[in-house]
DNA sequence: GACGTCAAGGGGCACC
DNA sequence: GGTGCCCCTTGACGTC
């Protein structure tokens, strides 16, 4: 909400003398009743005139009021005798009326060049308005106080359209990831049946594993892992998202390769690339995954990781 | 009469 | 202490 400062005084002079506005105003723009024609000037110049009703025509008022409409006057003078209403200027507050259309164009003009008000400018706009200095301040008081409502509107409905955004990604997101997982398990459980088929792997390649999963690392470092844990190695799939994932912070990069049946985790040239690890095992004198027997073998790298099954 | 808008009142705060 | 600003509220007024 930073204000603009950018004009100077003068600047303010010339945008009251360019604005033409008191050029556009036939007839009075305050009250009527006794007038006196005062002139607005600025350190550029002249910029209009305009009748001024001196509120001493409301005895105990000596302050000058050239604000308000017609029906101020006639509120105060009423129709002929007056002395009633007299009383009442003097016995009740005045009433509160809301500036004239121009006025209000005019401050608005001000604060469209700078929401805030030096106390010169304060000076020179009460005197070209004939408002007192401190409804000024007020005007533009009220009016830094809309411009925040409405830019708080306005930040809304851009938080709003951002928020709409993501939801809308979130959810395609969320279908993408149903999708992989319902893939995921189906691959799986297609795993599991070929494997109680008894596809044979040969002893020397794949170690015939009772547990039926079993995971190494290719440098030295050895963990089992029964088949029921197959569960937690697809939840790190699930989790990630995508068949080719990072699993972060390990940096590791877990693939899965179904060789002797089509499937979506078949790897491409590209994805050569990816698996620098499993070629690395292999040369290690870990083993090949290929099926002899066109059966299925499944390879996890993750730098050094395999899974496989008999 | 309900509701919205706007000028103004008043308290609290920061600054000099 | 004076001044100006922000914020919330009040009261007058216009519109439906």
């Amino acid at each position: 909400m930073a204000g603009r400062r950018h004009l100077e005084s003068s600047t303010m002079a010339v945008l009251l003398q360019n604005d033409g506005m008191y050029k556009n105003c036939s007839g009075p723009l305050f009250s009527t009743g006794a007038t006196t024609t005062t002139t607005a000037t600025t350190t550029n110049g002249i910029l209009g005139s305009w009748p001024l009703v001196s509120f001493e025509d409301c005895p105990g008022n000596n302050l000058t009021r050239p604000l308000f409409r017609q029906i101020e006057l006639e509120d105060i003078t009423g129709d002929g005798d007056g002395d009633g209403d007299f009383d009442d200027c003097l016995h009740h507050p005045e009433k509160k009326r809301r500036l004239t259309a121009d006025q209000a164009q005019f401050l608005e003009r001000s604060f469209e060049f700078e929401n805030k008000l030096e106390p010169e400018r304060k000076l020179q706009l009460a005197k070209a308005l004939g408002l007192k200095p401190r409804q000024v301040a007020i005007w533009f008081q009220n009016r830094r106080a809309r411009w925040k409502t409405k830019q708080l509107e306005r930040d809304f409905e851009a938080l709003k359209s951002s928020y709409d955004a993501l939801k809308l990604d979130h959810g395609c997101l969320l279908k993408d990831k149903e999708e992989l997982e319902a893939e995921v398990f189906s691959l799986t459980k297609r795993l599991v049946q070929r494997e109680k088929k008894g596809s044979e792997l040969q002893p020397h390649k794949l170690p015939n594993l009772d547990s039926g999963f079993e995971v190494k690392k290719s440098q030295g470092q050895a963990m089992a892992c029964k088949q029921e844990d197959i569960s937690a190695a697809n939840s790190t799939i699930l989790d990630s998202e995508s068949p080719h994932c990072n699993i972060d912070e390990g940096g590791y990069s877990m693939l899965m390769e179904l060789t002797g049946s089509s499937n979506a985790f078949e790897l491409d040239n590209s994805d050569r690339s990816q698996i620098g690890e499993v070629d690395d095992a292999n040369d290690c004198g870990l083993l090949s995954l290929e099926d002899d027997s066109g059966g299925y073998a499944v390879k996890v790298a993750e730098q050094g990781f395999w899974l496989w099954s008999n």
